[in-house]
RNA sequence: GGCUAGGUGGCAGAGUGGUUAUGCAGCGGCCUGCAAAGCCGUGUACGCCGGUUCGAUUCCGACCCUAGCCUCCA
């Protein structure tokens, strides 16, 4: 079974054909560390997250995301805080890691940072500057974009309605206006490193070109990001590679994933709506935030709203409710794999929607089975299955129990419990009654069944 | 204005040239002391107008509408 990737460059689903089977690498656009991740920085995170977890069932993976850590909006938060650059991006990409974490996201294989490769990036810019694709001008090196025929093909523009649509002030010192800065003077109270071109600061574009080389090689399998990195980040990755290493291709596939809106509104800081990782995680559980992110196809638009995220946790409650009933023994599921329908959604450009589907249809199947140990069989799938999505990795009832601290603690429902069985035994079904008003009062929703009675945490 | 992606049942959201997506919500049934959970059943859904076709939500064309990008942004 191959993989299909729907490839930006290609506008096209397209098989997936490693360079080398051996090692597959993968770069994608990780956070500037500035401020805490948002939902909006958490989608790419879960989705390349799981693209990488679906790679790695068929090659040995190298997936490198990078942390920006130097950033003329590092150093305004800096400045505002009265603290050096360090501490705010060490704070952020603590909290970032713990974030994502949260929302089930492993870590990559490599987590770059900028900062710990200026002298790569000021090679590199020698080297563009030699193939004569940058000039220095007033301290600053720029990309000529002139200098390659192909600039825009990723985003389907073209150089000349560039111009045209130019809404900005072009820099005096610019040969062209779509040219980009690779290397930029830093004033006395700005972080800077010595160059070639005087004290300074990299550009942004340059940072990811430079570490991707580092880490990955002049050219990388799949490159990933946010739709809206496209134009121009990503076209000036493009640029910048191909043409420091000799025209030779720097991503063979370009993957990208959607925008998110808030209460159908774009999240901004002007709207106010800005929802930020951590605070959604105080509400509800990581897991069903990532429910939530994979719930649409990653590269249509996905509209966060409470509703979403209020259905998500619902659709793990029935997930889950299959498997509290049939929790497989760890063995178990170590010796499963996944359903096949589920993988091949999964394996067709990622679709999370129809892989979610597929496991639905396991939950069924599993609360229908009737035989003990087709229903382990059908459970050890489902949690094998929820792997790949990164899913299902709780216990049942650690799950069930989960919630907010006000909720009252298990003795306290087990006594309730237990009083209300001995109010059913002797048929007092009022006070029975009662009993589980109170408990669903204060958040606790009671099942009975053949073998007792279990709680769970409304939701 | 240019480029790109969309418009699917109450909501979310896949998919397909002719037959069930799926989840939530609703309705009916089974089960239950009653519920809940679970199971079974249940909805003439595919923006508008033409065209191709035996047949189109699915292909083609025009139109309307929405969103994103074109400026830092996942």
């Amino acid at each position: 079974m191959t993989i299909e990737l729907h490839d930006t460059m290609r506008g096209a689903k397209v098989p997936f054909e490693p360079r080398d089977p051996e090692r597959v690498t993968m770069y994608v656009c990780g956070p500037t560390v500035y401020n805490y991740a948002h939902i909006g920085n958490a989608r790419p995170a879960v989705v390349f997250d799981v693209l990488a977890r679906v790679l790695r069932r068929h090659y040995p993976l190298v997936y490198a995301r990078n942390i920006t850590d130097v950033d003329d909006k590092i150093n305004q938060a800096a400045k505002d805080a009265g603290q050096p650059i360090s501490a705010i991006s060490e704070r952020y990409a603590d909290a970032y890691h713990e974030d994502m974490a949260a929302l089930g996201v492993l870590p990559p294989d490599i987590e770059p940072r900028a900062t710990a490769h200026i002298p790569q990036m000021i090679a590199m810019i020698e080297s563009l500057l030699r193939a004569g694709c940058a000039y220095v001008a007033e301290g600053h090196v720029l990309f000529h974009v002139e200098a390659y025929a192909d600039y825009g093909a990723l985003s389907r523009r073209n150089l000349r309605e560039m111009i045209a649509g130019a809404r900005v002030e072009v820099a005096p010192y610019k040969k062209a206006p779509a040219d980009f800065v690779l290397w930029k003077p830093s004033a006395d109270d700005v972080p800077g490193w010595d160059s070639p071109w005087g004290r300074g600061r990299p550009g942004w574009h340059l940072e990811c070109s430079a570490m991707s080389e580092t880490h990955l090689g002049e050219t990388i399998d799949i490159h990933g990001g946010g739709q809206d990195l496209m134009f121009p980040h990503h076209e000036n990755e493009i640029a910048q590679s191909t043409c420091a290493h000799g025209g030779r291709r720097f991503a063979r596939y370009w993957v990208h994933n959607g925008f998110l809106n808030v209460e159908h509104e774009k999240m901004s800081k002007s709207l106010g709506n800005v929802l930020l990782v951590r605070d959604l995680l105080e509400r509800w559980p990581g897991e069903a935030v990532r429910l939530a992110l994979l719930s649409a196809h990653y590269r249509q638009p996905l509209d966060w709203t409470e509703e979403l995220i209020t259905e998500s946790r619902r659709k793990l409650d029935r997930l889950y409710g299959a498997l509290r009933n049939a929790a497989p023994a760890p063995a178990d599921v170590e010796a499963a794999e996944p359903d096949p329908v589920f993988l091949e959604a999964l394996e067709d450009d990622l679709n999370t929607p129809r892989a979610l589907a597929a496991l639905f249809d396991l939950a069924r199947r599993v609360n229908k089975a009737d035989d003990e140990a087709v229903q382990r069989d059908l459970a050890s799938a489902l949690v094998a299955s929820g792997a790949v999505l990164g899913l299902l990795q709780q216990e049942a009832a650690e799950w069930f129990a989960a919630g907010s601290s006000e909720l009252p603690d298990a003795e306290t429902i087990e006594a309730l419990i237990e009083r209300r069985r001995v109010a059913r035994e002797s048929r007092d079904f009022a006070e029975a009654d009662r009993i589980r008003d109170e408990l669903e009062a204060r958040g606790i929703v009671i099942e009975d069944g053949p073998d007792g009675t279990r709680w769970r945490v409304a939701s």
